[in-house]
DNA sequence: GAGTCGTTTCGGTAACGACCGAAACATCGC
DNA sequence: GCGATGTTTCGGTCGTTACCGAAACGACTC
């Protein structure tokens, strides 16, 4: 014993419900403030606030004050990464919270993670591209090939800018409800920033799920194709 | 709420600190018994025989019998890579367990993770592989590529019966110590029986660090140059 | 200034669950 | 058969902690 990281702390925080309820929030990537999370948790804003703290304190997530408000969003996509492979094993294992709402095949058909797309579409997207040529295995993990990184840009993605930056241009994030992996980083947010941009998909106030629109529903095919 | 995986089940079960020595003890791989791990975590047979029939009945190990023993071990590399990226998040927090003993130095270089190698050495192997094009991505995640798979044959291993296998053959693992990818999969497994095999390293009994030995110093690096 | 809203701190309660010892159960060796 | 060893079940104790209400705090509005 004695040696490395210590799993339990962090464990410990995401195994409380409420706890739980509040990161699960956090995961549609939107900062959210004291009095939401406690209502999302179905706790009174005493007890949120204590939550919160513990969580701010161990490095989960990440206060802003603001006016009256304190807005708490994840702290940073290691965080976001963690919750999703435990999101996978948890179904993989039969894990599932009971009372699965329609609302759930939304989710599996397109999601937000954090701050890009998962789901069907996540994966279609991250498939789309891999099987282009456009990612290729590096020393670290999956990057941008020269012909991606010239293809991305067509797509009115600032390859350059998000390389300048200290963030990681590729992840891959292990899809819960696909199984399969889905792209992360900087690009992976970029990517989804843009497609929302460009009116394909909406996301719904106050939800994780996105939906793909009338004219994305063409868009996304033709510009992700399998 | 009530969408989707439960995470925090799996999360409550990582997160107490007898049931994360438990399975920190078997991310070596090995199978021990009942006994064995009450000692690691420092509680009766009594407290831990509850623990292991919580954590089995979620799935999360897998108990099996033999004469008068009970042997445990991971259930599935899922786990194993879960408890990985949970170890990598605590670590980036900067949540260390207390005192880190000198043997946390041969953990970083070469260590068991759950099957295959990890720590500097399995980054190297990685590393190694991906340089030289031996990987590559697929729709899937990472696999072998053609000039990989027939030079990992001459290595002595029987990539064909890995393929005929279920069990994915290449998973990437984010390396705790090392922050970056190290190879899982029954590939890794078997690159890392091999390693073993050959003599290159030692695995040091009821420990999770592994040595290597003087010969393969030098065998391995020439191996899997970077 | 007074009033309102959002958040945190404090004190106290209640419940969950980790833990142990003792006893029961199972398997092995003799 | 008997004792020894490994494991599990059962009661009961104790510590941790999630929770709430009330009150304090801070910031905005009027």
């Amino acid at each position: 014993m004695a040696e490395g990281p210590d799993v339990t702390r962090i464990a410990q925080l995401i195994g409380d419900p409420a706890r739980g309820a509040i990161l699960s929030a956090l995961m549609s990537g939107r900062a959210l403030t004291a009095g939401e999370l406690a209502r999302e948790a179905g706790v009174t804003p005493a007890t949120a606030s204590g939550h919160l703290s513990l969580m701010s304190e161990a490095g989960l997530i990440w206060p802003r004050k603001q006016g009256r408000h304190r807005y708490f969003a994840l702290a940073d996509d290691d965080v976001a990464h963690a919750l999703e492979t435990l999101a996978s094993l948890a179904a993989s294992k039969g894990h599932l919270r009971t009372r699965p709402g329609p609302r759930d095949d939304k989710l599996r058909e397109a999601r937000v993670c954090y701050d890009h797309l998962a789901g069907r579409r996540g994966v279609q997207l991250f498939d789309s591209l891999a099987g282009r040529g456009f990612l290729t295995i590096n020393r670290e993990n999956v990057a941008l090939s020269q012909l991606g990184r010239a293809e991305i840009g067509k797509l009115g993605v600032d390859v350059a800018a998000l390389e300048s930056n200290s963030r990681p241009v590729c992840r891959v994030c292990l899809d819960w409800s696909e199984r399969k992996s889905h792209l992360a980083g900087s690009l992976g947010a970029s990517l989804f920033q843009r497609v929302v941009e460009l009116g394909w998909f909406h996301r719904n106030v106050g939800a994780r799920d996105v939906t793909l629109t009338p004219i994305g529903e063409r868009a996304f095919d033709a510009a992700f194709p399998v």
